[in-house]
Order: structure tokens, then C-alpha cells, then sequence
DNA sequence: TAGATTGTTAATCGATTAACAATC
DNA sequence: TAGATTGTTAATCGATTAACAATC
């Protein structure tokens, strides 16, 4: 299925606020209060159901279960997704743990790092491996996603041996610009950039 | 200056890039070189230094200094911005040492917590108030941003909390939808979401 | 039925890319 | 001068919003 990336995100959205608002209200939800919920127009919900091709009804509006369901097969696609953390630092542990308290069908399965005190342990409740068995191990666990959060001066070198191990998406952590091939799906959390330009705008007036 | 968000974006990337690049190589950069570097057009580069009221030289390109000082009172706007960090948990010290680390005008100067281990000590490097005292303190030590790292159950509250203290920007790391008024501005960096998104587009095929 | 809501097409908006004259 | 590069306008692209007929 072919869709948008700014669709698939709410996507994502829909479905956590379906998932609390299910046990809050009704088992019926119409676009303007799914649309509230996140302050988007309910044309934008309206359109994002058609690209999904879920259809409603005039009166009840959409069903949440069936929406919800809807929304897994699309995002899921029916199977667990394994990730691995590639630089198991602060904020790396900090990703790790967040990640895992949500309710996703992505797991995190591995973490790699170069320190000697933590190869080889359990770290935040997820294996350690170092770096040199890291393009054997992503296979061999079949992971697919990896979180990038090693320091700046090693991201080009760990983004390498990642492609090289056949990764197929990316989430940067560091400030270093990646230079992937369009196959594989990049995104940048680029937390000092994005601090700058909250400067920037909250100083327009 | 009113400048569109992606182009502040590459303003903060175009300066990180060219401090470094400035001890490495020349004092001047083409176009096309300055965008290499970030996988972009050197149309867009162009359209850019237009933006900002910048020329370059159709020989020798962009003089780099120019360029970095340019850019500085851009974004700086000339002098340094302070920043809350509300929930000082893995997340909020993972963060908070990562911006410190950084070369930028902004500055990390309270954290905000409700454990009492915490509060009123430091942690890493930061002072640790108790979230009863956020709205003072942000008054009184100027603070016009917050990065927001507490639990899924507080966000809302403290949002409320950092809005009526006259906060002007938050990089909202909970995956909770905050309902901010249009002259705060919001940046969402949604973990999950995004994970969710990489592993749709990485099963594209 | 009357009224609200859905589904979808058309219009708009913001951002990127293409094209090209001006100029070093 | 010839050739590459800048600066800028026009065209395109992707996404959001407006409008409205169909329908429960």
C-alpha cells in the first residue's frame, strides 16, 4: 500500500488515541473528534481514511475496533519488526527504555556498543554486543530498523556497517549528516537543529 | 526576519557544517559543495542564502566566516536563549547532556522533577527544582523554552504549567498531543511514531 | 424528511526543483 | 573571452484545506 509519509504518522497517532479513547467514550468515533484529538482539520481525517480505503458510516461515524485493526494491518503488517541500538549511552539506555514501555509491535532486540564494562552484559533488560559482530548479529536476529545514538565522531562508520549489514531504515540520533541510499528509509532527530529553530521562531514577533 | 521553518532547519545545519569544514579545507564554498555535504540541491542552498539577504561571489563562492557569522545573528539573534528541562528522568539527563555538549547560544539552566531524591540537588550539572516552583523559576530565570521529558500522565499538566509561565517553545518528546496556542511554537519528536513510520516504509517494496 | 456526516474532487498553500539571465 | 557560478523567476510537486454531492 502506497501512502504519504505525513499519512502514516497520524496513522500511527490514530490508532494510541483510539486505543485509550475506546475505553473512554463510545465504540464509535466521528472525523471531527478523531480530528480534535490530534488539532488537525476533519477533512484530513476524512482523506486519510480514503487512502486507507476504510469507509464510514454517516450516522455512527468510523468504528474504533475496526478502525484500529485497520490501522495495524497497515502499520504491522501482521509481523514484529526487530530494531537494534546501535551506542547503548544515555541516550541510548533512555530510547531503549522508552521504547519498550510502548505498546508497538517493533522490538528492540539488540544493543551494540565499544565498552568493554558493558559488551557482553544485559543493559536496560537488552543484550550487548560489540560493534565487530554487529553486521553477523543484525542478520542473524533479522533486524531490519536501528536506532542511531553512538557519538558524532563514530556515526559515519556504524551507519556504514549497518547498510553494509542490509538495514532497511534509520533513526538518527546524532547530529551528523547520513548519506544512505534511497532504499533505505532515514530519519533525523536532530536535537540541537531543532532547539535552534524553536529559538528562532519563539523570538518572531 | 521571517523565514520559512525547513530553511532555519538548514541555517543550523549549514553553520555546524561549516565550522568544520572551515578548519579542514578553504575559507571559501561553492554552492554545490556546501550542498553535498547535506545531500541537497545547490538550488536550494542558493534559494537559501537568498532568503537570508546573503551573496556570494560567482568565482569563489560563499565566504565561510561571513557565512557562519551571518547565520549566528540569524539564529542567536545575539544573545542566548535559556532552556527547562521538565522531567529529569533517563530521557531528560540523556538530552540534557547531549544539548550541553553542543556548540550553540542555547543553554540548559534548571531542571524540573517530583522526585524527591532530585530536587534541590544537581543532576547531571543542572539544578533540579521541584515542579511546584516551575512557574517562578521560569520567570525569574528567564527561561523561554522547555524540552518536555516527563511521563505520558503529566504531560498535560505541566504543559499547563510551562504555558501559564509564558513558555514560548517546547520540543515535546512524550508521545501525549499538547494543544498549544498558535504563538507557542511546538516541535513533536514522536519515538514511537517514527519508529512506526520507518517500519511501514521499510516493508515498501 | 431534515440535518449532520461521509467521501471525493477542486483549489490553495508551502516547499523544492528547473531554467536561465547576469556576472565574476 | 569562455566557462562556471550566482541570484532569481517560473514550474512542479506534495500536502492541506475548501467545497459539495451523496447518503445515513
Amino acid at each position: 500500500m502506497k501512502l504519504p509519509p505525513r499519512t502514516v504518522e497520524r496513522l500511527s497517532k490514530y490508532r494510541r488515541l483510539l486505543r485509550k479513547y475506546k475505553t473512554e467514550a463510545g465504540d464509535h468515533i466521528h472525523s471531527h473528534s478523531l480530528a480534535d484529538l490530534l488539532n488537525i482539520s476533519p477533512e484530513q481525517v476524512r482523506r486519510d481514511m480514503m487512502l486507507i480505503g476504510h469507509t464510514g458510516n454517516q450516522r455512527k461515524g468510523y468504528s474504533i475496533d475496526a478502525l484500529i485493526s485497520r490501522i495495524g494491518g497497515i502499520i504491522d503488517g501482521g509481523f514484529t519488526q526487530n530494531i537494534a541500538v546501535a551506542g547503548i549511552g544515555n541516550l541510548g539506555r533512555a530510547v531503549t527504555t522508552f521504547v519498550r514501555k510502548a505498546e508497538t509491535q517493533l522490538r528492540i532486540v539488540a544493543g551494540f556498543d565499544t565498552d568493554p564494562q558493558k559488551i557482553n552484559t544485559e543493559v536496560v533488560g537488552i543484550p550487548c554486543y560489540p560493534i565487530s559482530v554487529l553486521p553477523d548479529k543484525i542478520r542473524e536476529l533479522d533486524i531490519s530498523i536501528a536506532i542511531l545514538t553512538v557519538p558524532p565522531d563514530a556515526a559515519v562508520e556504524v551507519t556504514g556497517m549497518l547498510l553494509d549489514s542490509g538495514i532497511k531504515g534509520i533513526l538518527n540520533f546524532t547530529s551528523v549528516h547520513l548519506d544512505v541510499p534511497g532504499e533505505v528509509y532515514l530519519k533525523d532527530y536532530d536535537i540541537v537543529t531543532s532547539l535552534e529553530e524553536i529559538g528562532f521562531f519563539t523570538r518572531q514577533n
